[in-house]
DNA sequence: ATCGTTGTAATCAAGATGATTACAACAAAC
DNA sequence: GTTTGTTGTAATCATCTTGATTACAACGAT
């Protein structure tokens, strides 16, 4: 199975309101506009954004904006915020090997650490890639397209 | 959503036919017994361990045997061999943003080079485990509470 | 021919994902 | 203080993936 969009959703969604923030109200029916998704989906993730202090989205009078500062914010932190794998664990592990069996006894405590190492390889690279330089590839390609 | 527990299954197989070898025809129902899953499940794995040039399984006769050296065998070999995630790719893209939209338009330019990168590293350091000392570290361990 | 296997199709329940509807809570503007 | 446009959230739904399970034909050795 792979990582649900909702990380590029939501990355998505922070490009736009960064891009947007001068010029529109941004709302999750906009915001839903640009992505292609149902604007539920949009404030639910919004809602779990501003769980994690990235975003504030103004109740009542409408609109979503960034709270934190642009550099601050890692692909690590969305992917996190977004709850893309249960509990934190990339890797869905067998769990009833049977402790009869040598192998099956010992199974767990020989993958575990190697499980692990993987996932941190993967968290390390998320967390180089900051919504910064994301936002300034992004506003850097509309402008050449003006 | 988690990757699939097929990889941990699948190492788990190997190392049970590298272990039993000399002592047991190693079939589909002993290794079910192993893991805690259905025969059809570890055949289904066995079959793709096979096409992937990693295992040989006696049709008629039964009982699977190891056909790579283990030295040669990565992580990585047996997490593409049972098809953890779709095409390959580890991350789900949201498939329809808004053309319209000037962040839509250039939101997969942005994202697919950085979600490329992310899923480089996790394959890297996959790359880097071996079956050689994943079946050395578990002989150790049996060896050890014999 | 018999026997224990494998390969594979078919079906099923469970869980996750997004889409969608519905509506109360809310804050600003009038 | 009512109206208006939003947000937050629950509930339901179809679809997909997973893994369990049943069933059985194909197979190879004895």
């Amino acid at each position: 199975m792979q990582i649900s969009s909702r990380l590029s959703i939501a990355i998505h969604i922070l490009a736009c309101i960064e891009t947007f923030k001068d010029e529109h109200k941004v709302t999750s029916d906009f915001l839903a506009g640009s992505v292609h998704v149902n604007p539920v989906v949009i404030r639910r993730l919004l809602s779990q954004l501003k769980a994690a202090g990235i975003v504030d989205v103004a109740r009542g009078t409408g609109g979503a904006g960034i709270v934190k500062p642009l550099q601050e914010i890692t692909m690590l932190d969305i992917y996190r915020a977004v709850d893309c794998v249960e509990n934190g664990e990339l890797f869905h592990f067998h769990e009833d090997p049977n402790p009869e069996c040598p192998v099956g006894r010992n199974i767990h405590a020989v993958l575990d650490g190697r499980l692990d190492r993987v996932q941190q390889a993967m968290e390390n690279e998320m967390q180089r890639i900051t919504m910064a330089e994301i936002i300034a590839e992004t506003k850097e390609l509309i402008r050449s397209q003006a």
